[in-house]
DNA sequence: CGGCATCTGTACGACACCGCACAGAGGCCC
DNA sequence: GGGCCTCTGTGCGGTGTCGTACAGATGCCG
C-alpha cells in the first residue's frame, strides 16, 4: 500500500548535505500527482521545482498538429522546473505526469535562495542537467536510427528504473503519445513482448516478467543513458541521522 | 577575405561586461578549425572550452553501427565544452567541425577560474545551457515527426544563421551523416530546393539563393528554436570602451 | 590534355511506419 | 445481468526512407 512519502526517496533531495536538507526540508511540500496532470505547459513560468518521489513525469514536445514527442523522463532521480535556474524561467516543453504518485516541490524562491549560495546544491543540480541533456541527445539520435519495438523496451526500462516495482499503469495510448508513434505500433510492440514473455499486458497494465531480456531487446541507448547517469548522479544518500539499518526490533 | 577574428565575433564572449573581458581575453587563444577536425570524441575530458567565431560546430551522437545524428549545433552563438561546468567532465557525444573557420579557446582552468565566480559569466553560460538544451528537444521531436525535406531546411537555416554568408561548403554526403539520413536522401532533397531555385548547389558548394522561401518550407522547429533564442540569449554586444554610439555631444 | 577520384543524380525492390476502419474483449456502472 | 465505454487486436493500401547498384558530371593534378 502507498505509504507516505518521505523527501529522501527523491535521490537528489537524499544527496544533500544534511546542512542543506536542514535549510530546504521545512519549506517541502507534498503533492500528488495524478496521471496526466500537466505541471506546466510550454511558455509556463514555473513557480515551483517539483521533485517527485515515487511517480514519474514526462518532458514533451508538443506540435502545431498536435503531435507530440517526449525528450526525457524525470523520477526520482531528479526534478521538473530545470528553467527556474537556467535562467530562462520557462522551456517550450509541457510537463506531464506518466505513472501517478507523489512528490516533493519547493516554491521557486526558497530553490533559488539555496541555489544561489553557489554551494553544493548548485553542483548537483548542474549535474542533473547534464544527465538530462544526455538524455535528450540520445532521444534524438534514438529518434532517428531505432525501431519502435527497441524504443519500446528503451522506455519501459527507462519507466521501470524509477518505479518501486515492476508494473506500471498506462494504456497503449498513451505510450504511443509518449513516443510519438501510432497507437497500433505499440500494440504490435507489446504484442510481440508479450508473446516473447518478456511483458503481460492487461487493459493498462503493463508488467515487466522478464528484464534481462528486455535489456538484450532494446537498443544501445539504454546503455548509454544508465552508464551515464550513474557517472554523474551516483546514488548515495546521505544518512540523516546515525541510522539503524537493521531493523528496529520492536517497530509499531 | 578572411580577417583575423577577434573574440567579440562570439555573441557570449561579446555579451560579457568589461571587467569580465578584461579578465578573460588576455588567456582567449586564436585556433583554427579545418572541416572535419574533431574537437573531442564521447568520453574525453574537455582541456578547453572553444567559442567559435565564423566557424560552425557540430555536436553528434555515433552509435555503434557507425550511425550517427547531430544532436545541436554550436557556431559564434555558443560554446563548445559545457561538461568543464556541468561537472561530468565528458559527454557520450562527439564535436566535429562543421564549417571551417576560427574559434577561441580558453584554458579549462582560466574558463573555471571564471566561472567559481558565481557572477554574471556563469549566468550567461547558464542561460546559453538552456538554449542548447531546446536545440536538443526540438532535434528530438523533429527527427521523429518531420521529413527530410523539412530537415534539410532547417539545418540550412540554423547553418545560415551561424555563417557570415550564404554559401556553404559541405557536401551532400556530409550533410546525410549529420542529419543521420541517406545520402541519397540528401540529393533529392536538394535536388528540389534547387528547382524551386530555394538553393544553389555545386559540387559542396551550397548558396542559399531565397532564404523567405527557405523558412517558409521548413517545419516549425526552425521558428520554435529561433524565438527561443532570441529570448535567452538576445545579442546584444557590450561597448569595448566607452563608445561614441551616436556621437557623443557632450558626453564624459 | 587526359586520367582519376570525388561528388551528384537515378532507379528499383524492400520494409517500417502511417492513417483509417472495424471487430473483439474487458471492465464498470446502472 | 445488461449496456456501454474503453482498451486492444487485426487488416489494408499508401508513403517515406532505406540499401544497393550504377551512371553521369565535375574538378583536380600529373
Amino acid at each position: 500500500m502507498p505509504q507516505t512519502p518521505t523527501p529522501r526517496q527523491n535521490h537528489l533531495l537524499a544527496a544533500l548535505s544534511p546542512a542543506v536538507q536542514h535549510r530546504l526540508f521545512p519549506y517541502l511540500e507534498p503533492v500528488p500527482l495524478p496521471l496526466g496532470k500537466v505541471l506546466h505547459e510550454p511558455g509556463d513560468v514555473a513557480r515551483y521545482a517539483v521533485f517527485p518521489t515515487d511517480s514519474i513525469v514526462s518532458l514533451v514536445c508538443v506540435m502545431e498538429s498536435g503531435a507530440s514527442a517526449e525528450v526525457s523522463l524525470v523520477g526520482n532521480d531528479g526534478l521538473v522546473g530545470l528553467a527556474l535556474f537556467m535562467g530562462g524561467g520557462s522551456t517550450p516543453s509541457r510537463a506531464v505526469v506518466q505513472s501517478a504518485g507523489f512528490a516533493y516541490r519547493l516554491p521557486a524562491a526558497r530553490f533559488m535562495e539555496e541555489f544561489t549560495r553557489h554551494g553544493e546544491f548548485l553542483l548537483l543540480m548542474l549535474r542533473y542537467t547534464q544527465a538530462l541533456i544526455t538524455q535528450m541527445a540520445q532521444t534524438a539520435v534514438c529518434n532517428r536510427h531505432h525501431s519502435i519495438d527497441q524504443h519500446l523496451c528503451r522506455w519501459l526500462l527507462q519507466s521501470m528504473d524509477r518505479l518501486p516495482d515492476n508494473r506500471l499503469a498506462m494504456t497503449q495510448e498513451l505510450i504511443a503519445h509518449m513516443l510519438g508513434v501510432r497507437r497500433e505500433g505499440i500494440t504490435d510492440a507489446a504484442s510481440k513482448l508479450q508473446k516473447l514473455g518478456v511483458i503481460e499486458y492487461n487493459r493498462g497494465r503493463i508488467t515487466v516478467l522478464d528484464r534481462p531480456r528486455l535489456e538484450q531487446l532494446t537498443c544501445e541507448c539504454y546503455a548509454v543513458l544508465r552508464k551515464e547517469t550513474d557517472r554523474l548522479l551516483p546514488y548515495v544518500p546521505r544518512p540523516t541521522n546515525p541510522i539503524p539499518l537493521s531493523d528496529p526490533v520492536e517497530a509499531p
